[in-house]
DNA sequence: TGTTGGTAGTTGCGTGTACAACCAATTTAA
DNA sequence: TTAAATTGGTTGTACACGCAACTACCAACA
């Protein structure tokens, strides 16, 4: 007599979230983040901002699926070092812009190619056409929910 | 004149990042965690002891890539639910045992279903071979990931 | 048998985060 | 043109988490 059919537990929803964490976890020990003072989320950020620079903080927020008061203070933290500039915008005197300083703009040649490194060590052994399918597959679950939510 | 060449924002670790988060939002939306009092992390748990009761609390630990002192308090607050209980090991006097309750098992069938449904909303415009492609190879970038932990 | 090193679990502390209340500026509607 | 609703940003509060120090226990070895 079979079991009693099971229901599935949601491998996508647990796997996202631990291999996050293991993939964070690589990149902070084999990055120069730390000894800089740097957090991995401080480095969520600058990603958005190496790719854009003059994003607002609700830019930042909503690409980064996070509170909007958690990304004042990140970039309240990385404007005391240096790293960025608030800029009044002209046109709506609610937002702020927000800029890389030249220090900011160096940090991406230095911590990016570590940050590749460390995820090709932790990927070393995934064939690379199905790597590069689960990538575009992640940009697609991102960009559908992440458009839900501007709608509601 | 060409630009020069950008180095390669690394994808896979900001994606699975974004995507855990927005995954970890809807399911919280779409299921009746909240008003159970439950959190997100608390079905992380329970999502190793449904498979596997009688972990230890390292166990999880490991398999939940989480501080041991926030598992115990994980365990903890669930205890005090009544959703599982600590049992002293009697061969190693220093594990615990976790076995859920009659409660815990019970919520598998109320919560598992509902958190399926939401993954599967999220994906339902994904091809489902890819699908299928993405989920082996997070899997395997876990066990890999994760092995390594082990072993240092 | 006693000593030493390692492991499971607990707890104190600092910090990152979400939520909510708030202010200022803008947009929409009356 | 004014009133109401919305939006961007800031700040207070509560809590989940990692780190580190601690206890209790086990295992290995002299």
């Amino acid at each position: 007599m079979k079991p009693m059919a099971q229901e599935n537990i949601p491998s996508l929803l647990f796997l996202s979230n631990r291999v996050a964490r293991l993939l964070t976890q690589c990149v902070l020990e084999k990055t120069d983040l730390e000894e800089m003072g740097l957090q991995p989320q401080h480095m969520g950020v600058l990603s958005d901002l190496w790719q854009n620079d003059g994003l607002r903080q609700q830019d930042l927020a909503v690409s980064l699926i996070k509170d909007k008061g958690t990304i004042a203070r990140i970039i309240s933290f990385l404007e005391e070092k240096n790293i960025l500039i608030r800029v009044a915008d002209s046109q709506d005197k609610r937002t702020k812009r927000i800029y890389l300083t030249h220090k900011g703009k160096q940090l991406r040649q230095h911590l990016v190619p570590q940050a590749e490194q460390a995820t090709k060590d932790a990927t070393a052994n995934i064939d690379k056409s199905k790597l590069q399918t689960c990538v575009e597959v992640l940009n697609e679950i991102y960009d559908y929910l992440n458009s839900c939510n501007r709608n509601d």
